[in-house]
RNA sequence: GCGGGAGUAGCUCAGUCGGUUAGAGCGCUAGAUUGUGGUUCUAGAUGUCGGGGGUUCGAAUCCCCUCUCUCGCCCCA
């Protein structure tokens, strides 16, 4: 290894990275909290099994992407790589069901070890939300709608197009994964080495193979839509329905499946093709069985998960950080320099001192590289009469104020944008 | 996990018949200039040439291994 490094696939967050990290993250929160949510937070590793029972054993999550360890009590524990297992989790610990229905927001890292690429880290970052308790789709609805929210206030709503599709309940599921293995199985030698495993561990994903020779075979296979139970379709009818309402635009894909077994009914995700090989930017669906799966009471339940880096990536929106007072001494008065910024950030604001060079060299790097609105000149001739020449940098002009009511008249005059 | 491409200063890169002390631009630090703006001028600092091994009198340069990034697959946010 290297001299020092960051461990394969994690980064660090500097400067404009990590602002547009958490501009993500509060603007999700900021809209979330508009849909009624709360926060949860979660410990970010779990028993392994908290993992291994919900994702299900075939899931390539589970079979080779999670960061396991043994503790110094020999109990098996995992970084979380997803965030719905440790949230349906904590419902079943903390007798939540009691609370019933549900809004909950979370943030945060998530491991998965696979390859790096552009936008596939071993460390990334997630805002998701849980819907706990609504069997109506009009949970679906708002949950699809607070997704949308969230991207149009990144900004990047018009980068990105909301596929669904539903996955039925557990009756239509089993019926047509039935139908789809009996028709895949007569192609069983054309299909792609992939899919022929697919066709074992699950067979729906062979839909969205991205081979030549199996989209050909995929396109005359059975379509979930003919194997759907009427309380499937119905139920699914309601909740494109309701995105037409509130006028929000969607695709129906039929071959759109997700990856983990827990989810039912509704299935979504918002792409784009600006991002390369990982189009995917915020995804989810509904997983009434979970919670029962894992011990608790049953309980409804959808969601979704937004990658951060992903969003990170497409939105332009970055907010300028807030404009400090610069804090200029002149004639060697640094420490009273120190006592008026001090004073001003006692007082609310945000101030920083300019120190070296000449007074031309220290403006230039308070309109400069500071960004501050205004410079505090703290000169002598000024200083005999108690007061400091205030210059503002965008335009110019200058006054002198009084020492005593500097930080007064500064916040009279808020800074605006860049 | 599989297959391709790439790693030289903080950043973008030049450096290929193997040949002294490895370069440029930007950035950084200081001065010109302790009292008025992003310009300019001058000076300066910084590299285990990703890491290890090998070939050679001599390796940033050729060979092997490895690490990291990157593109695609698998899969996913």
């Amino acid at each position: 290894m290297a001299a020092l490094q960051s461990v394969r696939g994690t980064h660090d967050l500097l400067d404009d990275a990590v602002r547009r990290h958490r501009f993500v993250e509060e603007t999700a929160f900021a809209v979330a909290r508009r849909y009624g949510f709360g926060e949860i937070v979660t410990p970010i590793f779990e028993f392994t099994e908290v993992f291994a029972r919900t994702l299900g054993d075939t899931s390539d999550v589970v079979t080779k992407e999670m960061y396991s360890f043994t503790d110094r009590s020999g109990d098996s524990l995992t970084l979380r790589p997803e965030g719905t297992a440790g949230v349906a989790r904590a419902f079943v610990s903390n007798g939540l069901a009691q609370s019933l229905p549900l809004k909950l927001f979370y943030r945060g890292p998530m491991f998965r070890h696979e390859r790096p690429q552009k936008g596939r880290q071993r460390q990334f970052h997630q805002v998701g939300v849980e819907v706990l308790g609504v069997e109506s789709p009009l949970a679906d609805i708002e949950a699809l709608a607070l997704a949308w929210r969230v991207l149009d206030a990144l900004g990047v709503a018009d980068v990105v197009t909301l596929e669904i599709n539903t996955l039925g309940d557990g009756d239509s599921r089993a019926a047509y994964r039935d139908a789809l293995v009996a028709y895949l199985s007569d192609f069983r030698d054309r299909l792609s080495e992939d899919s022929r495993d697919r066709l074992e561990r699950n067979p729906l994903r062979i839909l969205d193979s991205k081979d030549e020779g199996d989209r050909a075979i995929v396109a005359d296979a059975p379509r979930m839509a003919d194997s759907l139970t009427p309380a499937a379709r119905d139920f699914f009818a309601e909740v494109t329905g309701g995105l037409e309402v509130l006028g929000i635009p969607f695709t129906v894909n039929p071959r759109l499946v997700r990856g983990l077994d827990y989810y039912c009914h509704t299935a979504f995700e918002f792409t784009t093709d600006a991002l390369g090989a990982q189009g995917t930017v915020l995804a989810g669906g509904r997983y009434d069985g979970l919670i029962a799966q894992m011990g608790g009471p049953k309980t409804a339940g959808i969601g979704w998960a937004a990658g951060i880096e992903r969003l990170a990536m497409l939105t332009a929106r970055t907010p300028d950080p807030a404009r400090p007072v610069a804090v200029i001494p002149m004639g060697g008065g640094d420490l009273a320099g120190l006592k008026v910024a001090e004073d001003l950030r006692a007082a609310g604001l945000a101030a920083e001192m300019g120190f070296s060079g000449n007074l031309k060299k220290r403006l230039a790097r308070a309109a400069d590289r500071m960004n501050a609105r205004f410079a505090v000149i703290l000169g002598e001739d000024e200083g005999s009469r108690g007061a400091a020449l205030v210059r503002d940098l965008d335009t110019g002009t200058q006054d002198e104020v009084p020492l005593a009511s500097l930080a007064a008249w500064l916040r009279e005059r808020p800074p605006s944008g860049r």
